[in-house]
DNA sequence: GCCAACGTTGGC
DNA sequence: GCCAACGTTGGC
């Protein structure tokens, strides 16, 4: 059985268009234990809707398969990268990411305001106070209502 | 730009 | 191990 995720992204910083160019990336430079805990749950297969945060109409915007499990951050070793962990080594890696590879784009963003209004999707934590988790997990249900919302 | 909510840090 | 201070997130 699959599962389902989401993974938010400031399009200023990367979009889902920047994911269609590029076809695949790694999903690097998560700095929280429970998003990384998520990814390391992940199989390949799964499947993700792309959210963008931060943005004029924050909402979901498309879809991203894992395409290889998670394996440690390269990020977090790099002293010029943002995401430089210094306490992250490669003999102990602290941070570990997936690849992601473009699905789909929608064309038209799904905005979280329309997500809030289906009580389907009541429970999801992306519409829950103050939660900001940058990668969350997403119920079948959850994947398969808010599909119906996207033209096909 | 504001600010509520949250996670992390570090002194004790 | 507690918890105040701080920095960040992210919608509005």
């Amino acid at each position: 059985m699959p599962k389902y995720w989401l993974f938010k992204s400031e399009p200023q910083s990367y979009s889902i268009d920047d994911l269609r160019r590029d076809r695949t990336t790694p999903w690097s430079g998560v700095r929280n234990y429970q998003a990384r805990n998520f990814m390391q749950s992940m199989s390949v297969g799964d499947e993700g809707f792309f959210y963008h945060s931060s943005c004029a109409v924050p909402g979901i915007v498309g879809i991203c398969r894992v395409v290889r499990a998670a394996y440690p951050d390269a990020t977090a070793f790099d002293p010029r990268s943002e995401y430089f962990d210094p306490k992250s080594s490669s003999e102990k890696p602290r941070w570990f990411n997936v690849d992601v590879a473009f699905v789909r784009a929608f064309d038209d963003v799904l905005p979280l305001t329309l997500l809030r209004e289906l009580p389907a999707l009541a429970a999801m934590p992306l519409l829950q106070r103050g939660q900001r988790l940058s990668v969350q997990s997403v119920r079948a249900s959850e994947w398969r209502a808010i599909l119906k919302l996207v033209r096909p």
